[in-house]
DNA sequence: TTAATTTGACCCCAT
DNA sequence: TATGGGGTCAAATTA
């Protein structure tokens, strides 16, 4: 359904501790999970530390007997979504709009690259169709795929950590798929995550396209759960386009995760890869070494209905353009995780989430001595394997400055104080003649730092030329950028989130820089769809103009200003001049 | 029957 | 040097 104007938006550039990321995919079912009590009765179990880690949880969490963790099966790999480092932080450039970046058909190759540098991290937020907001939406893991590309974005515990970092109660999230474990995990985690509703990803049950790969732009995420299941072969190839053979498993100490130990499949390819997942099947991290030798084998599947597609991030998709320290260029054509290794830094996940979790402080203290990469996108070893973690969004805070330098010029018209925050709210109008656009701009109660910029409407005309933005053209093609390693000139800069309002209709929140024009149209993307407790179906996505969307900002108290934004035009026209 | 996965055991390396 | 832990092997198991 495409939206049409009335579309309010807000960015927030908040709260440092804020974050929150997308996608992460269980690729197991709970019935492995669960195993058989077969298993319980092999001797050789006691050895693992599944008894350790799962019983001894499950004992804490009420004596619950669960069968011992049978193993997860990591054939499909649901890699999560390109990591994004806290450090870049997408940062468009003022003359640069997102919706020219997300309008680019390079948003929806899947060789663009994935890296924060180069947007793709935005377009994991942002990308739905512009113009097919109604196929953007957070679906439920039994509602099957729509026949187009709906997207799904899945937040995992990455949601829940925005939730807890903001002081959001976990609150209802549709667990009738979830069985005790399940719950117990994510409860320890302090999180109850979309994604791991979607515990039963798995090649055989789900046809995943992503486009929310890291890699190039979010795109969609289709989890058709209708299909049946897939030959082992096609599990065998893995959601980063390789084949890989599983030669291990071993639960590593200091985790409850089950390691998994991988090679590429490939004749002579010495490409091996070790994939954790927590016990709900959701992959925390993924650990690429070695170099492909050989092309991406060639996958029908993409273009399959029953095809499985690489979940969230294939690793190598992810990775094609940003190998920013493996310099291994590869045909554009063979993208290889070890490119990739953009990460989402970690050190800014609250305790709760998945990747926290499953990093306590010496476990943190224990990778990053192993893992230290040259910078906050990669964790790389020393013997040159990446490492493509937990994807993770953080919110950071933005100058005044930025807010207001999206690109287009505003005028200011108002200022209030509103409920909730003390901090006067700045209003300000498109200054380009016909176009109705406004935004105000706050800071937030919690944390001067954080400013909250809120959207409305759509503009009608284009970027305005830059100001001061050097080398960027307004109208440059998405796909230079995409077919380009240079980081253009998307600065690694901290970006705002974008928070629709309540007005949001169109505007596809997101990770939303304070510099980001207000596109004309996005796949709208909220915080609360992040943080929708129940379903991620949002029904009210992407209504018309003027509609609300019903959110329930209990993040923080940014937010929160920005839900009790005055919902009527005669607030601002009380304003206008 | 074949191929992939599982998993106990072993090897290697860091401490 | 001893020990622990991660990584790998390979037989057994499963599909």
């Amino acid at each position: 359904m495409a939206s049409s104007g009335g579309n309010l938006n807000t960015s927030v550039n908040s709260h440092p501790s804020f974050s929150f990321s997308t996608t992460q995919f269980s690729n197991s079912s709970f019935s492995d999970l669960l195993g058989s009590n077969e298993d319980m009765n092999n001797p050789n179990h006691g050895r693992t530390s599944f008894t350790w880690g799962l019983s001894d949880r499950i004992n804490d969490r009420g004596g619950i007997e669960i069968p011992k963790f049978k193993s997860l099966p990591p054939s499909s790999l649901p890699i999560s979504p390109p990591p994004v480092s806290p450090s870049s932080f997408l940062s468009f450039p003022p003359n640069l709009s997102p919706t020219m970046l997300l309008d680019s058909p390079a948003f929806l190759s899947s060789d663009v690259v994935p890296t924060p540098s180069t947007g793709t991290f935005a377009s994991l937020f942002f990308k739905g169709d512009d113009r097919n907001y109604s196929d953007f939406s957070f679906q439920s893991q039994t509602r099957p795929p729509p026949a187009t590309s709906a997207s799904i974005f899945q937040t995992s515990a990455h949601k829940i950590s925005s939730e807890e970092s903001l002081g959001r109660p976990q609150e209802g999230w549709n667990a009738h798929k979830l069985n005790k474990q399940t719950e117990f995990a994510l409860e320890k985690n302090g999180v109850k995550s979309e994604l791991g509703r979607i515990q039963s990803f798995s090649p055989e049950n789900i046809t995943a396209q992503t486009t929310m790969q890291g890699n190039a732009a979010p795109q969609s995420i289709h989890i058709n759960h209708t299909q049946p299941s897939q030959s082992i072969r096609e599990q065998r190839r893995s959601d980063d386009g390789y084949n890989w053979r599983k030669y291990g498993q071993k639960q590593v100490k200091g985790s409850e995760n089950p390691r998994s130990y991988y090679k590429c499949t490939h004749q002579n390819c010495l490409t091996k890869k070790k994939v954790e997942s927590t016990l709900d099947g959701q992959i925390t991290e993924i650990v690429y070494k070695g170099s492909h030798n050989h092309p991406k084998p060639q996958s029908t599947r993409r273009t399959s209905s029953h095809s499985y597609q690489t979940s969230a991030c294939t690793g190598s998709e992810i990775s094609n353009q940003s190998n920013t320290t493996f310099g291994n260029a590869q045909p554009e054509s063979v993208t290889t995780p070890e490119n990739s290794s953009t990460s989402f830094g970690e050190d800014d996940f609250e305790q709760g989430s998945p990747i926290s979790k499953s990093g306590d402080a010496n476990e943190d203290e224990r990778e990053t001595k192993r893992w230290k990469g040259e910078n906050e996108n990669e964790v790389i070893s020393a013997s040159g394997s990446r490492t493509v973690r937990e994807p993770r969004i953080v919110v950071q805070t933005t100058s005044d400055i930025d807010i207001l330098d999206d690109g287009y010029r505003w005028r200011k018209y108002g200022q209030k104080v509103v409920k909730g925050n003390p901090n006067p709210r700045s209003y300000y109008k498109c200054t380009f003649i016909g176009c109705q656009v406004r935004k105000h701009v706050e800071r937030a109660s919690h944390d001067l730092r954080a400013v909250i910029t809120t959207y409305e409407g759509k503009h009608n005309h284009d970027v305005p030329v830059a100001r001061g933005s050097g080398s960027y053209t307004v109208n440059r093609p998405l796909s230079d950028l995409g077919n380009s390693n240079a980081p253009t000139t998307i600065r690694p800069k901290p970006s705002a989130m974008t928070v629709p309002s309540n007005h949001a209709t169109n505007y596809p929140s997101s990770l939303h820089n304070a510099r980001l024009p207000i596109p004309q149209s996005q796949a709208p993307y909220t915080l609360q769809m992040l943080q929708s407790p129940g379903s991620f179906g949002f029904s009210g996505f992407g209504n018309s103009a003027g509609s609300y969307m019903n959110q329930t900002l209990h993040t923080d108290n940014a937010f929160s200003a920005a839900k009790e934004e005055p919902k009527d035009d005669s607030f601002f026209e009380s304003f206008l001049n």
